[in-house]
DNA sequence: AACTTGTCCAACCGCAAGAAT
DNA sequence: TATTCTTGCGGTTGGACAAGT
């Protein structure tokens, strides 16, 4: 039997949300937390699907989301990890605290990839001496030169806030016409900070990374648990034992632990364990230059991406 | 001023995976 | 074990807006 559709067709709202669907659902949120989401239309009332309303919580409701554009940090971060793991976009937010995924894939294609192809196209084409790197090659290669990427990736991960672009609450000003709803938006996000339902203990990605798949009480929240919680990402793979093992063949096993007692305990309650890749991550101190880094990782993403 | 083209991004669609029964 | 349900993810689209002609 073929897979039903998420919902009825008919009767169906489509398109843009207005301010008071964002309010009806992010009361119902606040009230019943995340999930359950096709218990949400028939409850609020809303003409919505409830693959639709899931994907507006997630994408704009969700507080300690930042809008706005993207600062160099987070987009070298973007170009590392779009290097290491493909279009991961869900992967590659979750590095990213307050971006979504589908931020991400928006910064990419409209952006990143443009900035990849001009560059690219400016540079000298690939020889037979520098062949495209196939993903498997590279992962392959990446698995040899462990030293490489843990560098790497330390320093695309240390982000520095102080450079990023402001907050929801201090954000970039926003066109005029949407300006009213930014503000009722922001009045969501205000409503919702102190919102602290429990994240239901789902699979796979919600078990190991609560920050990634359900919302924090709080941005200061969200943000001291994101990093912690964005790093469990990798070891999802290693959890669940299936899907995609690429990352995992990217890093040592020894760096990506099972999701023993021990993390799931302190998950629960609430603290973020320093997880396997971050202590990885912090072992080098010896503060070497990043700036060859960085440029043979952007060679990597140069190389790694077909056009 | 009117039209065309380009950019941005919110939202939709379909597939896959995991959980539930 | 098989089937159904629910959610997550990535690709793609459509509309609003800006810039250019």
């Amino acid at each position: 039997m073929g897979r039903p559709p998420c919902c009825e067709k008919e009767g169906v709202k489509k398109g843009p949300w207005t301010p008071e669907e964002d309010m009806v659902l992010a009361s119902y949120v606040q009230e019943h937390g995340p999930g359950n989401w096709r218990a949400v239309p028939p409850r609020t009332g809303l003409l919505r699907c409830s693959k639709s309303c899931r994907l507006r919580w997630t994408n704009y409701l969700r507080p300690g989301i930042r809008r706005g554009g993207f600062s160099h940090h987070e987009e070298r971060l973007i170009l590392h990890l779009q290097a290491l793991l493909g279009n991961r976009w869900a992967a590659i937010a979750s590095y990213l605290p307050h971006r979504t995924d589908n931020d991400v894939k928006n910064f990419w294609n409209t952006h990143l990839k443009k900035k990849l192809a001009l560059t690219s196209s400016s540079s000298s084409p690939p020889t037979p001496t520098t062949p495209l790197v196939a993903r498997g090659q590279w992962e392959r290669k990446l698995q040899t030169d462990i030293d490489l990427a843990r560098r790497a990736l330390r320093d695309a991960l240390s982000v520095d806030d102080a450079a990023s672009p402001a907050m929801i609450s201090s954000g970039p000003p926003a066109p005029a016409a949407a300006a009213a709803y930014a503000l009722s938006e922001r009045n969501i996000s205000v409503m919702l900070s102190g919102w602290a339902a429990p994240p239901p203990a789902r699979k796979g990605l919600s078990a190991c990374n609560p920050a990634a798949a359900t919302p924090t009480p709080g941005g200061a929240a969200a943000e001291s648990a994101s990093t912690a919680g964005a790093s469990s990402e990798l070891t999802t793979d290693c959890c669940s034992g299936g899907g995609d093992s690429s990352v995992s063949n990217c890093l040592p096993s020894s760096m990506l632990p099972a999701c023993d007692d021990g993390d799931a305990t302190a998950t629960a309650a609430g603290v973020a364990p320093l997880s396997a890749i971050e202590s990885w991550l912090l072992l080098d101190d010896s503060g070497e230059p990043q700036l060859a880094l960085d440029e043979q990782l952007l060679d990597v993403a140069l190389r790694n991406y077909a056009f």
